[in-house]
DNA sequence: CGCCTCATGTTGTCATGTCAACACGTCTCG
DNA sequence: CGAGACGTGTTGACATGACAACATGAGGCG
């Protein structure tokens, strides 16, 4: 068949209405409280949780499936708002989270998660998140 | 409980990278087989199926969930491009789409059904899809 | 008519995202 | 050592998106 049946066009419709939807409600709640815009806030979490507080701008960008120019603008502006640093480090660079993007952070992340509770998980029938989860991973990153 | 639990972190972080890799990949085979963009294909359909070919562009906007101002943005960008014409209709702009945003239009459809099907309905448990699109429906709209 | 209000668009500014071109190390191999 | 190849970032140009300020015209009401 060339074109979409009634019900694909309405999961289609759902799926792009549902993704925009919901992380702009999350965004602008974490906005609301901190400042952080959702890349902002992705990027302080990883560097925390995955380096303690610092990664090479290289495991970064993996971690976030990002492009490097993606993230190198990022950073230029995040650098500018004094949240993090950067230092080149051996055929790279290193980026720190800095002590403002440490405490706007902590403040985020209770926030960020009443936020996904209340826009994203809280929304969903409790006994499908494990499966759902699932078929959200698949469909990025097939089997 | 103040912070995400390792499950409810995981389902956050397959939503945010589900949302944007299966957008990108949709939006990426249209463009390049059409050279339109993911918003340039939604106004062009929603011309025609909405309204024949003509819509104001005040309906325009609430059939998207645009603001005004972003839609007048894309709208003078496709303008320039030649996919559409806006002329002005008592108390209001009428859009019309031109005959080579006709035939682009024409060219994307099959293009997006199977983009749609290969990233998305294509990688969903087959007996699901009915469910899913009801708990994305609920997501951004609850009954 | 003359003024006000409201709906409708437009415009400017900035943040975000994508892409291609460039800069700069390190590493390998001669 | 020295010339490329490669990995890693940066930069500039442009599209997209959010938001606020402004322009304009239609209607209502004195």
């Amino acid at each position: 068949m060339d074109l979409l049946t009634a019900e694909e066009t309405r999961l289609w419709h759902a799926w792009k209405r549902a993704s925009e939807t919901v992380r702009a409600r999350i965004a602008e709640d974490i906005n609301a409280a901190t400042g952080l815009s959702d890349p902002d806030f992705g990027i302080l979490t990883r560097l925390i949780d995955l380096g303690g507080g610092t990664l090479r701008q290289n495991e970064l960008a993996a971690s976030m499936g990002w492009h490097r120019s993606r993230l190198s603008h990022q950073l230029t502006r995040m650098e500018q708002r004094g949240l993090l640093t950067r230092s080149p480090a051996g055929g790279g660079v290193n980026v720190t989270i800095s002590q403002r993007g440490q405490g706007v952070t902590a403040a985020a992340r209770p926030v960020h998660a009443a936020a996904v509770r209340r826009h994203l998980s809280g929304m969903l029938p409790p006994g499908d998140i494990h499966k759902i989860t699932a078929i959200l991973e698949n469909l990025y990153d097939p089997a």
